[in-house]
DNA sequence: AACGTTGAAATAGTTC
DNA sequence: GAACTATTTCAACGTT
């Protein structure tokens, strides 16, 4: 049966690709680090606003909203009208439908 | 790796109590498995409608909208968009046509 | 294939398409009731612990660490193999491979 | 019922909060785009590790279990204070105490 | 009763 | 395009 390929040289167990793998390994760890400090930063700024007194939760949103595509909000805007059309509620913005 | 002992199946200050915690924690673990049951019988439901050319996504959306109070969505909807003008965007999302 | 549509059969929303959305979104409603009704219980039966006087949040944590425990010894005994594997032996079963 | 505040100090839209909020956003902002740089460089290494024949799968692997590793220790620490005081004992401070 | 903490649900992204 | 993983979001809980 075929074997699958793990290490790239062969019959060299723990050799030199091992020493490459420690060494990818340990780069990658390092930025991953990185990466939660900055985590971390974004909630302090996050903390730092709400101690101001701005609602995160919509800050959330807001953010998510200038990182998004325009066209793209629309279709699902469009599509979310849709739905709930073909369930017989009304649009959900601009008001309470008449019925219920 | 070696097990640990969740209660002392015999020490003197775990007896009566013992018993009873025990019981506890199987009922509450049963209750658990079928929750998780129900968890998979729902993702089962989303997967159908999809094989049906549904958009799970937008379905997900519409069933968080009709649970939700309608008065909560807009005064969110309405910070949203007070949020949004104050960065000086436009209240692009809300629901009105794209076109204003 | 390849069409990008709204629903599944388009332009007759609250027709066919409709009563289909409709049959599974409530499914999923029901579904999502008695899930909530299994969270309730859950609820009271941690009630009741506290009650005979029992710390639930160490119950939760002994829980939580029942639920794991599985899963971990999976995890161990899989990644047992990678390391085998990354150091280029193959899998562990029947020990060295004659290919050596 | 209790109002919902919109912005901190006033009802300023675009005015002093909003100054404050736009500093706000676009601090966290910067720091997403630092956090998506740090996520394509590891992606990077992930890609190069492929090219050097590595399986990158199993390289999560790896990682990710050093990573859960440490604190899978530490909840073993926690858990053996938590089973003794589910025992009716103290913290397990000085082993037992003669105040039993 | 607000706060932070934590675990579960959902979403996005990636690989095959 | 389907599955898996990683990230993010949301809700519950105890805490102060």
């Amino acid at each position: 049966m075929a074997e699958k390929k793990t290490v790239p040289s062969d019959g060299d167990a723990g050799g030199i690709a091992g020493k490459q793998l420690k060494s990818l390994v340990e780069r990658i760890e390092r930025l991953e680090e990185e990466k939660r400090a900055l985590a971390a930063d974004i909630k302090e700024v996050y903390a730092e606003a709400k101690g101001h007194g701005f609602d995160t939760k919509i800050m959330r949103k807001v953010i998510a909203l200038r990182r998004r595509d325009p066209q793209d909000r629309d279709e699902e805007e469009a599509l979310l009208e849709t739905y709930l059309r073909a369930l017989g509620m009304g649009p959900a913005v601009g008001g309470r439908t008449a019925a219920e």
